[in-house]
DNA sequence: CTTTGATTTTGACTTTTGTCAAAGTTTTTC
DNA sequence: GAAAAACTTTGACAAAAGTCAAAATCAAAG
């Protein structure tokens, strides 16, 4: 199950055999239930994801609403950015949507590998940048001045998740209310 | 001049001496004087550069009219992300606020750091960490729903920039329109 | 200095989006 | 497969933000 994760790894930079072991070794195949939550806010982040299969999801509370702040997929990486790597618990809860499969690797693990095998920083360092261009894109998108034209970037770039993530977590990933992106939905049909 | 970026690499990992010299040898430093341009939309950005000291801004043109995306100052990194990591021309613009003294180190040098000396990814993974994890902030900062929450966010965090920027590039950076902005203002004194 | 140009504020009005309420519609669950 | 729950749409009105215009303030260049 894991293979897809090393395959990947391995096209970034060759991995010893030592390394190969020891990530073989240390991460963890877990499968959330739709519903099911992987990060608590509140909770420090300790660990580092790779989605196997699956949609997950990143929101935090504004006045008891859920603000809807990522959409992942199957070969993204997921942790919460903010508790992960500042090291203190944050208000980021992480969801899945789907029945979904991660590896995980825990913190402090990350360092030891960092530390032990250079070449695993080649890894951290071109996963990091790929996620730090994918999300420069859509804060771009974000930054849109009309919800509708946010709105057309999904349906564009990512169809899939129109039929995959119900409208509200949509809206409140755009910044438009539920009300509003029903409208522009109207609109556009 | 170089010196505090050579600490701060070697704060992260201890450098050979072959390394500090390489980067020494191919960094460039060059002043940027107030309203220059660092890069233009269109071109390929092939450099990613260090704040020595200054203050630069990055925006695109919608309609005609700049949006701010970014203000960045001494001490921070800075390059398109887009089309840096992306190898292809974007819209992104940068552009010097203030006097900036920039070292500036080319894209294909940086890969050849990075083959060559395996300690260099570490220095590049946790400086990409670092700022994923500043612009995660900012964006979350930016997904609040009233602009007046988004501005005292600056007031507290980044005072500074009050004084060095003109309302203008701050108020399309916070996503509101001159005016509005000025009427937050009004409103909180 | 002082004049010019850039920046910021204020006013009147329009457009967009949010809020509350209720009615349809679809999906789950027993 | 029927009832319940979740989701989506629509309507009426309120609040927030945008637009256009003009005045006031500040900064900089000669």
């Amino acid at each position: 199950m894991l293979a897809p994760v090393l395959d990947y790894f391995n096209s970034i930079i060759p991995l010893s055999a030592e390394l190969l072991h020891e990530i073989e070794h240390h991460a963890v195949i877990k499968e959330y239930k739709k519903g099911e939550f992987i990060l608590k806010d509140g909770k420090l982040s300790n660990y580092t994801s790779w989605i196997l299969k699956g949609l997950v999801r990143s929101f935090y509370l504004r006045d008891g609403e859920e603000i809807t702040t990522k959409f992942l997929w199957d070969g993204a990486p997921i942790t919460s950015v903010y508790s992960y790597y500042g090291r203190k618990p944050g208000n980021e809860n992480i969801v899945s949507v789907e029945d979904t499969f991660l590896a995980s690797l825990r913190y402090d693990h990350m360092q030891y590998l960092y530390k032990t095998y250079p070449e695993f920083n080649t890894i951290g360092r071109v996963i990091t940048e790929k996620y730090l261009y994918m999300w420069e894109i859509e804060v771009y998108n974000l930054r849109k001045q009309k919800a509708e034209d946010r709105y057309k970037f999904i349906v564009k770039h990512f169809p899939h998740l129109l039929q995959r993530v119900p409208l509200k977590h949509l809206a409140t990933y755009l910044g438009v209310n539920l009300e509003t992106l029903s409208r522009i939905r109207a609109k556009i049909r």
